[in-house]
DNA sequence: GCCAACGTTGGC
DNA sequence: GCCAACGTTGGC
């Protein structure tokens, strides 16, 4: 089983709009970028990552995902009316795959990305990396400790 | 709103 | 295959 933390904008979709699902399960769609896309099509079910918001007041870690689902074609891609269209994904050859996640945890408290930083333990974690935009990304068993613990 | 850093595109 | 230009990300 391994660790993960994603990234959403919470003006897009936050751990609250998670929350408010049906069973608190959503896909998790939309990523364009191939290096995440790869991570995307490496996690299986069992997997949990951070939910981290990004581009807000606040960001940093909001809570914690399972995922529930391997990853699979991502639809947004196949629809001209969705902001995630891409043309060059076809049901054949699909370019973009989704995994689809279920909240396990809210942090009463969002672990904010200047705490993360301040952290030795988490001087590797790629989130924390000068210039990282990387919008899924592996964490390590130590770094996901390193980071529960900070939820006090 | 600014801007640094990065990824992608496309001409050559 | 190189690399400049462009668009995007995301913290501040």
């Amino acid at each position: 089983m391994n660790y993960w933390l994603m990234k959403s904008e919470p003006s897009v979709f936050s751990i609250d709009d998670l929350e408010s699902r049906p069973q608190q399960t959503e896909r998790w769609d939309g990523v364009r970028n191939y290096q995440a896309r790869n991570y995307l099509r490496e996690m299986k079910p069992g997997d949990e990552a951070f939910f981290y918001h990004s581009s807000c007041a606040e960001p940093g870690v909001a809570g914690i995902v399972n995922i529930v689902s391997a990853a699979s074609p991502d639809p947004s891609a196949f629809n001209p009316r969705s902001p995630y269209y891409d043309p060059r994904s076809t049901q054949e050859k699909p370019a973009w795959f989704m995994v689809e996640v279920q909240l396990r945890r809210r942090f009463t408290r969002v672990i904010s990305l200047s705490a993360l930083k301040t952290n030795p333990a988490l001087r590797k974690l790629r989130l924390v990396q000068h210039g990282s935009r990387l919008s899924v990304m592996p964490v390590t068993a130590r770094e996901w400790s390193a980071i529960l613990k900070m939820n006090k």
